[in-house]
DNA sequence: CCCTGATTCGC
DNA sequence: GCGAATCAGG
């Protein structure tokens, strides 16, 4: 009866590990990673409600978080059969190493893969002379993204080829966002 | 855009 | 019990 490998349900293995790495501060996604197969960030949630977890760096507020009220009705995966919609979403292939975790307060764990890669740090964009444009250079289709100091003649425009959606490339939109837009209702 | 956990609810 | 879908926030 050795072999009863179920990949799927929780084992007190991977319970264990689960509940380890909660406390240890990773978060749910990471886990998943961790346990890998067949686990994905949301069971790694849920499984962390349904063991009565949560709360790791909580020492106060219970977070009365606000209900959606009424559900329409989450609907599982409606898959009809032959789904021609176009993929929209990119694989990006894999993402083993997420961005490091925030580790605001919690101690390195040897046990875990103790493999962290240092940022690139490269926190801007390198534009060669030739391609950097100054304010009446910038056109429709020009990146406006502002690099340098303006009171400097050190001050130029990205000018990589913008997005139909927006006035900066890709590169410069995603640093554009990142944190504002949703919650400035 | 990326991500995080929280919650609901069909299975 | 499980976890995908969805929500709400950062």
């Amino acid at each position: 009866m050795v072999s009863g490998a179920q990949s799927t349900g929780w084992t007190d293995e991977r319970v264990e590990v689960l509940k380890k790495l909660w406390m240890e501060g990773l978060s749910a996604s990471q886990i998943a990673a961790e346990l890998g197969e067949g686990v994905t960030r949301n069971a790694v949630i849920g499984k962390v409600h349904r063991l009565k977890l949560s709360a790791r760096a909580k020492p106060t507020n219970t977070a009365p978080r606000a209900r959606p009220a009424a559900r329409p009705a989450a609907r599982r995966v409606a898959s009809p059969a032959a789904g021609i919609g176009h993929i929209g979403t990119k694989p990006r292939a894999a993402m083993a190493r997420p961005q490091v975790v925030g580790a605001t307060a919690l101690a390195a764990s040897p046990e875990i893969e103790a493999e962290l890669y240092v940022a690139p740090a490269s926190a801007e964009l390198f534009i060669p002379e030739d391609k950097r444009l100054s304010l009446l250079q910038l056109t429709e289709h020009t990146c406006k993204w502002p690099i340098g100091d303006p009171l400097t003649k050190d001050f130029y425009f990205c000018g990589q080829h913008s997005l139909e959606t927006g006035p900066y490339c890709d590169f410069h939109s995603r640093r554009a966002y990142h944190q504002l837009d949703r919650k400035k209702r």
